[in-house]
DNA sequence: CGCTTGACCACCC
DNA sequence: CGGGTGGCCAAGC
């Protein structure tokens, strides 16, 4: 991963950045998750205000792997088109059926576990 | 400065 | 299946 930012501006926006680029190609985390390893177990929203203002990022961040607990893509409005998120995720091999990802749990990725903390 | 909203989560009815 | 409540923390108005 990147060095940890030694800039002033490490905020929890750019944590949740760090982490969601990190996610392997054809993984899937949620925002509990992400929160959790950050320390903020309970801020699982300020996670999706993070994606919310993830333009903000000069690096293009892969938001689309990352959806609720429940594997549903809850933010799939926010990608412009309602179905590019879907076809992302089946690009990368994941099983999606009504906004759903059906094999949610193998493709789960904890990043407190994969990273090794 | 305080209330409302939000790409959430969990529990309860 | 639907809906409500509490918690969490930040941004918008």
């Amino acid at each position: 991963m990147k060095p940890v930012k030694t800039d002033d501006q490490a905020s929890f926006f750019e944590n949740v950045y760090e982490v969601v680029k990190l996610i392997p190609y054809g993984r899937v985390t949620s925002y509990g998750a992400i929160a959790a390893f950050l320390g903020s177990r309970g801020s699982a929203r300020m996670v999706g205000w993070a994606m919310n203002a993830s333009h903000h990022s000069p690096e293009p961040v892969p938001a689309h792997r990352v959806v609720n607990r429940n594997g549903l893509l809850t933010g799939k409005h926010h990608f412009g088109n309602p179905d590019l998120m879907r076809q992302l995720l089946e690009q990368e091999g994941a099983v999606v059926e009504e906004d759903k990802i059906l094999n949610f749990k193998e493709l789960f990725w904890d990043p407190s576990r994969e990273t090794g903390f």
